[in-house]
DNA sequence: TTAGAAAATGCACATCGTGTTGATAATTAA
DNA sequence: TTAATTATCAACACGATGTGCATTTTCTAA
């Protein structure tokens, strides 16, 4: 499939139309009829290639995605054993990530945003607690007790997610090994503490 | 205005309406015409009060966002000096918060589900954030310098709302007391701490 | 209680985006 | 060059939209 040039160069045609939409109008607001107007291609032509504009978002979604998964293959290796190596080993695992991120970085910032897709931000909220759950092995005897667990758990992932949020909508964003190491860093920091607070 | 009783029970019944359809088919596929067919009410009806589906949800958001403005109002007094006084008059001022968040739990339910509203929780963070800057006096000299400042900001607010989400989301939620107890014990934790990995 | 005001109804209309179809033209791979 | 693939174009029915207007129902105030 897709041995044709003409389809590959459609549907790249096609995607940067939505993402350069989603900037402009917002995806809830574009049209079929936008995005071939823009991309240049027949309205009839989009129809061969996606069933609508949602199903054209999922697939560009689900393309950057298995790139970022590609990625992240090539780290996962056997966990390190003390915990000084696991946080060594974590600030390399968001380097790579992070300099994934800034490969994509337009995608990324178009479907995040606010005029972009909000199940893509949930799915990736969702994603990294996964990802601790599988890495951490985060259950219910690594947690804290002050706190019940579903909160715990939520702010352990989501201050995560948090950086990347604002990361990605800096001008001048921090370069990947800068990026891990202001996370690990955040770790280690309460809110007050954050906040001179105490 | 809004003397006429015809006036605010049609306006009540398209309330309604509308988040019992954002609960089943989500904001983005309803229509004005489910709206006016679900209240029972005609279609032509609704055009009178609302311009369209839009305004409809921003006169509910703005509604119910008035009200706790309202319900805050109450405790915008001086700000005590000392630290630990601050953050029992915060514990205070969450207990209230969350009364009046379970009273119209099904509303905020609603417009913060992924069915919902995602600029209401977008200006719902802006709003916590705004809340911080003015109550706690956020600024450069407050914050913490190990990490960048928006960083560090954006830790301090989103906890927050984080734990609202898990909040409105839950089956059996605290009770305001509670809530507002686990929120300042929260702010003690770190990521790490939470985790119990140090 | 009743007259007049206000609100809701029912229907028609033009508009727009949708998804589909079938005929035609252009491009590719062999 | 040829056969297959792909893109284009025009046309179609459909459904939701927003508006207008005549009619009916309901409420309010005297």
């Amino acid at each position: 499939m897709n041995k044709d040039i003409r389809n590959i160069r459609t549907e790249f045609q096609l995607k940067q139309a939505l993402i350069t939409l989603i900037n402009s109008k917002g995806f809830n607001n574009l049209t079929v009829s936008d995005i071939s107007r823009t991309a240049g291609i027949n309205r009839g032509t989009f129809y061969i290639h996606y069933l609508d504009k949602y199903d054209l978002l999922k697939k560009v979604e689900l393309n950057i995605l298995a790139n970022l998964r590609v990625v992240l293959k090539k780290d996962y290796a056997n966990i390190s054993s003390t915990i000084p190596q696991q946080k060594a080993q974590a600030e390399r695992l968001f380097s790579t990530t992070f300099a994934y991120l800034a490969r994509e970085r337009a995608t990324f910032k178009a479907l995040a945003s606010e005029k972009g897709d909000p199940s893509f931000l949930q799915n990736g909220r969702m994603a990294v607690k996964n990802e601790f759950h599988s890495r951490l092995k985060l259950n219910n005897g690594y947690l804290t007790n002050l706190i019940p667990a579903d909160y715990a758990e939520a702010l352990i992932c989501n201050s995560l997610f948090d950086i990347f949020m604002i990361w990605i909508n800096k001008k001048d964003p921090e370069s990947p090994t800068e990026i891990a190491r202001i996370i690990n860093t955040s770790r280690s920091l309460a809110p007050n503490q954050l906040a001179n607070f105490d």
